[in-house]
DNA sequence: GAATAATATGTAGGCACCTACATATATGCA
DNA sequence: TGCATATATGTAGGTGCCTACATATTATTC
């Protein structure tokens, strides 16, 4: 089955990209539904970057995590419906809000980090086995970054 | 900004994935804005079975396209919807579907090939300019086949 | 001080998939 | 032939992001 898809070979390397995400992410949400504990998936970033330098802004933690203000802001509503975190605004800016973990939220964090560390130790694994994928992404954000997939599609429609 | 993404290392590639998988997929979609097309990403893959080997079913295109077949049935019917193909049940088989480009759907493959066969170009560049990450991905598929991240993540956790 | 520009975060809608569950049809076996 | 099993496709809801647009606050400039 998936070799049918390795003939498309580079042209369908989003679809690729997206499915094995699709597929780490589901394993992941399996073994923390086995663990007992609902969780989301994007809570993990967040939590790990609370958890080192709390309170930190969503704009703060959209930096560190790579992401965009507005994930940021939707998974914070989802941390803080759940009691995890909490959002207040800063009172040297009323623009900006301050997230920080409840007191159940460091218990939770407490509670899972066996978890946190199996997980660590399996993607390092799965990483050594495929002979360093990490790098191979690196590598792919590193030419992305010098030049867009747009810039590079447009140029090559100039030369059609 | 990025960089702080790779602190995380083995443990943030499926967000990686996703994240490279969302940045390559909005520029193929910018370019076929650009190019006045109102088109769907996922159709690519539906389209190129269909005008090789079509008809097809929905099964056998998820089977060549390495999706689940609820994917290709919700593509389908945003295909259909856009007056490209038709996916009418199959005669010998009343739970089969043949899905088959419309006279319009084949007239939009034609006028697209050019922009598919930069996006092509573009992704070939961009693979080598990368130092072949559809290899790594490769190697990442078939390690997961060999052994699930579920499976893995178990086993660190029952040697913690 | 007022106007303009910059900054922080939010809402709304969309994307391309996924799993769980469901229904209809075809096949195989006793 | 009837029933159990297998197969094909569909509905419903969810996932973790994204862009476009919006609003409020702060900073800068004149």
């Amino acid at each position: 089955m998936k070799d049918h898809v390795r003939k498309y070979g580079p042209a369908a390397i989003g679809g690729r990209l997206r499915r094995l995400s699709e597929s780490i992410d589901e394993d992941a949400r399996r073994i923390y539904a086995e663990f007992g504990v609902s969780f989301e998936q994007r809570w993990v970033g967040v939590l790990y970057e609370l958890v080192q330098d709390g309170p930190l802004s969503v704009g703060e933690l959209a930096a560190r995590l790579g992401i965009t203000h507005v994930s940021v802001s939707q998974t914070r509503q989802s941390l803080e419906r759940a009691g995890i975190i909490t959002a207040e605004v800063d009172s040297s800016d009323a623009r900006r809000r301050q997230l920080k973990l409840t007191v159940s939220g460091a218990k939770l964090v407490r509670q899972l980090k066996p978890l946190w560390q199996a997980l660590d130790r399996a993607a390092v694994e799965l990483n050594n086995e495929a002979q360093d994928v990490i790098s191979a992404l690196d590598r792919l954000d590193d030419a992305l970054a010098r030049r867009s997939q747009f810039d590079r599609i447009r140029d090559q429609l100039k030369q059609t």
